[in-house]
DNA sequence: TAGAACGCCGTATCATGGTACGGAATCAAG
DNA sequence: CTTGATTCCGTACCATGATACGGCGTTCTA
C-alpha cells in the first residue's frame, strides 16, 4: 500500500499520515527499492486508531500517550481506562457550556425588537449592559 | 482608567486589551500628557462587548463584523439577529457532536476488562477495529 | 516512451485567541 | 529622590491540528 493509498482508505490527506509519522503517532515503514514505503495493514489501524480516538476529543499529545502505555505493556488497562473518563468528564464539561451559551443567545434572540420595528435593537443593548 | 484597571475591571490581561485593540475590536484612546491613555466606561463597555461576544461562541472576526454593522447604522437589527441565530445553530450542532462522543466514550468504557483483571483490554481493540 | 501522477522530505504557513518579551518612559509610594 | 510598578509599542511566540510548497526522484498509464 501507498501513502496515498494509506490515506484514502482512513479516509485522510497524505500530509496529515506525515504529520502523524511526525508525532510518533504512526509507524514509518522501511524505505523499499526506489525508495519509497510500503505500508501495511497494521499500519492503516494505527491510523484509524489515531482518528478515532481524536474523533471522540481525544489530544494527540493524549493519544501519544496511549500508546507509549500500550508499548510499555503496563498492567491492565487502568491507566487507558482512567484518561478515558477524563475525556468523558471534558465533554460532559463543554457540553454544559454549550447548553449556558445556548441559554443566553435564545435570551437575547427574545430581546430583539424583530425585524420590521424600526426602534432601537435590544440584543446590542443587552450584551453592551448586562453583567 | 489605566489600560490595567481597565483589563482589571473586565477580566481579562492587558495583553489581551491590546489585542483586541489591534483587532479594531476595542478602541484605542488618544494618548494625554505623558504618553500614556486614559479609557474611558464606553471603552469598558466596548469590551466588556467583546467578552460576552466571545462567552457565547461568537468569533472575534464575528465580532468585528456585528460592530462594524453597528457603526454603519444598517437599518434595524435584522443582520444582528440573522448572525446570531447562525451562532445559535452552530452550538446546537456542536452540543449534538459532543453527545455522540460522549456515546462513543460510554460504549468505550463499559467494553473495558476492568482494572482488576489481567486479561486484554477492550477499549484498545474496540478502538482499532470498530468502523 | 512521454508525461502525468505519485512519493519523499524539510520547512513554511494557516486559523484561532491570545500571551510574552524587551526597552524606554512615566507614575506612585515611601 | 529612589525604587518598584505600570504603560507604551512592536514584535515574537504559544498550542492545536493540520495543510501547503518546492524540488527532486520514481512509477504507472496511454
Amino acid at each position: 500500500m501507498t501513502i496515498g493509498e494509506l490515506a484514502r482508505s482512513a479516509g485522510v490527506g497524505v500530509e496529515t499520515v506525515r504529520f502523524y509519522q511526525r508525532r510518533g503517532l504512526v509507524e514509518q515503514p522501511p524505505k523499499r527499492a526506489g525508495g519509497r514505503r510500503a505500508y501495511s495493514a497494521r499500519i492503516l489501524a494505527q491510523l484509524r486508531f489515531v482518528r478515532r480516538c481524536v474523533g471522540i476529543g481525544v489530544s494527540l499529545r493524549e493519544v501519544g500517550e496511549i500508546l507509549r502505555w500500550r508499548r510499555a505493556r503496563t498492567k491492565g488497562c487502568g491507566v487507558i481506562h482512567e484518561r478515558l473518563r477524563v475525556v468523558g468528564d471534558q465533554l460532559e464539561m463543554e457540553r454544559r457550556a454549550i447548553e449556558v451559551r445556548q441559554k443566553t443567545v435564545e435570551a437575547l434572540l427574545s430581546q430583539c425588537c424583530g425585524e420590521a420595528e424600526g426602534g432601537p435593537c435590544g440584543i446590542l443593548a443587552a450584551l453592551e449592559d448586562e453583567e
